[in-house]
DNA sequence: AGGACGCCCTGTTCGC
DNA sequence: TGCGAACAGGGCGTCC
């Protein structure tokens, strides 16, 4: 489920082990990943260049090259990355593979081929091209309030929406909702201001607390939510029996006691 | 505009 | 026990 801290926590993993090192081969097998280039178009983008720094939009890392291009990853449900040293051995489901001058190589591996791997020219350009709306950690509350305001659906799907706003999913926008004691099927534009606010600060501190423990569930705060988020799950503050819902194809979870409708 | 639905994709879990 | 259906869900396209 790499959304927004899953992405950042892969940012900063590539920002301190795969910098600065010459790309001395490529391989892709997931040639279905690829978007916008091809296994021989990737090979000579990256070849022969390093990688200068990392940049992140919603649930899309950049990475730069010295070149002055940039690799664009997206990691769908189940993609991942790895940075090793090589010995033959590589993750499973490895769909693109980097390997640098020093015999370390960076994976990117996905059992479900749903990510995304591209070529671009920039973040910024990259960002608009693909309409997506402005990053959930540095858009600001008068912003938030106004797409909010201006929006007729119901809470869940407009969080998930990545045009209006980049990097909420399935799993955090249950979270968010439940740290803002809102449920899903909320409708938008119904709430007063202190709900607006309570959304946007649970926005905020869920994302950054998810960021803060690497994105693993297991090293998440007591109140969250996101661990129990299954068959037999319990509300983490009442105990009620977490109850699901479907919204635009997807289970939420919520806690029917804590967030009334 | 919003939302339901199907599709892609495949490992895991569920139900008969 | 075994096998097929359902599910997991990000993103996109289609349709109402």
């Amino acid at each position: 489920m790499p959304e927004l801290p899953d992405v950042e926590t892969f940012r900063r993993y590539v920002g301190a082990t795969a910098l600065h090192q010459r790309v001395s081969k490529t391989r892709v097998t997931g040639r279905s990943l690829l978007k916008g280039t091809t296994p021989a178009g990737l090979g000579r983008a990256l070849h022969g260049r390093t990688f200068e720094k990392t940049d992140r939009h919603g649930k899309y890392l950049f990475i730069a090259l010295d070149s002055g291009g940039w690799l664009v990853l997206h990691f769908g449900m189940t993609g991942e990355l790895h940075y090793y040293r090589h010995d033959g051995k590589e993750p499973d489901y490895t769909q693109f593979l980097v390997s640098f001058g020093n015999d370390y190589e960076l994976a990117y591996s996905a059992p479900r081929k749903l990510g995304r791997i591209s070529l671009a020219d920039s973040p910024p350009a990259f960002v608009a091209a693909q309409g997506l709306g402005p990053d959930a950690l540095t858009l600001d509350e008068k912003t938030f309030m106004a797409l909010l305001a201006g929006s007729r659906g119901s809470l869940k799907p407009w969080l998930m929406d990545q045009k209006k706003i980049a990097g909420i999913g399935n799993v955090y926008s249950d979270e968010i909702l439940f740290q803002a004691r809102l449920h899903p099927g909320t409708a938008a534009a119904r709430l007063d201001r202190a709900a607006q606010r309570r959304l946007f600060r649970a926005m905020h501190t869920v994302l950054e607390k998810a960021i803060k423990a690497g994105a693993q569930p297991e090293r998440m705060p007591r109140s969250f939510l996101l661990p129990r988020r299954e068959k037999g799950g319990r509300c983490p503050k009442c105990g009620t029996g977490l109850a699901t819902t479907r919204a635009g194809g997807r289970t939420a979870w919520y806690c029917p006691r804590c967030q009334k409708k």
